[in-house]
DNA sequence: ATGGTTTTGACAATCATTGTCATGTGAGTG
DNA sequence: CACTCACATGACAATGATTGTCAAAACCAT
């Protein structure tokens, strides 16, 4: 045995606090906002400040560690994704419990609109939004 | 000849301010935001207030009569598009050009993806970001 | 221990968007 | 035309998520 841990980001540091958040990540299973994490840290006696929640989940999603989504907000949340490749996002508008999904006929089909128009460095959004059996009643 | 003028937004009164707004929107073929498009107004010579453009481009959103999405930043940005039925956009990340493109499979293929696991009230993002022709220099 | 680098976090600053509310406007009435 | 009054406007304040600042703390290797 080793003892070796997985570090919260690649390339940096494995503090404190980067392992306390990536520990909440790896527990929850649906999309919240950086200031939920937060709270759930401190629900949990961990004591990280806010900034340092925003700055880790964002070197984790940079990292491609985790995902990111925009709310219709404009509110950004997060998740743990177990995909390791590219995919797309069931979502529960309520309580954000979310189902990974491939769509590699989507992914054709973006990329091609996009070259048949001329654009080229493509990218793009796709996540599916609803209510789940569990937030239906 | 009735004279007949269409009403900026459906159901409320067609001030100066909505129909400035209007014609601004009728004008541009890329995708704005409320700033930007206050900025044009200002530019014209039309005085119209912040708070109204917001509003006003809220209003013809909620009434189905321009299309907005929300940038990676969360900002979010108007458009009024041609097509009447729904659709999605191809959007030039440097200029905001827009090409509007249809996918029925896209929207069959959400609904199957989302009823197949028991979520209800479904609807989707899609859009596709790209740099345009124009903009490769 | 020591010095240099990285990280942290309390706090201030941003900035798009929304809330307020006193004032303006206009369609309808008589 | 004069009068209503519900709707609309806009200057301004407030919100709230996110980012910037920077001195203090933690790390790591000499
Ligand atoms: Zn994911
Ligand atoms: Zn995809
Ligand atoms: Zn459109
Ligand atoms: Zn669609």
């Amino acid at each position: 045995m080793t003892g070796e841990r997985k570090p919260p980001v690649a390339g940096l540091r494995p503090t404190r606090q980067r392992t306390a958040v990536a520990g909440v990540l790896e527990d929850l299973d649906a999309f919240r906002s950086a200031q939920q994490i937060h709270a759930e840290l401190v629900a949990r006696g961990e004591s990280v400040g806010l900034t340092t929640v925003y700055r880790t989940l964002q070197a984790l999603a940079e990292a491609g560690e985790i995902d990111s989504l925009l709310l219709d907000d404009g509110e950004a949340v997060y998740r743990r994704c177990r995909g390791e490749t590219h995919h797309h996002h069931l979502v529960c508008r309520q309580c954000g419990a979310t189902v990974e999904v491939d769509g590699p006929a989507v992914e054709r089909w973006a990329d091609r609109v996009a070259d048949a128009h001329g654009y080229d460095e493509v990218s793009h959004t796709l996540e599916i939004f609803g209510r789940c059996a569990a937030c239906r009643d």
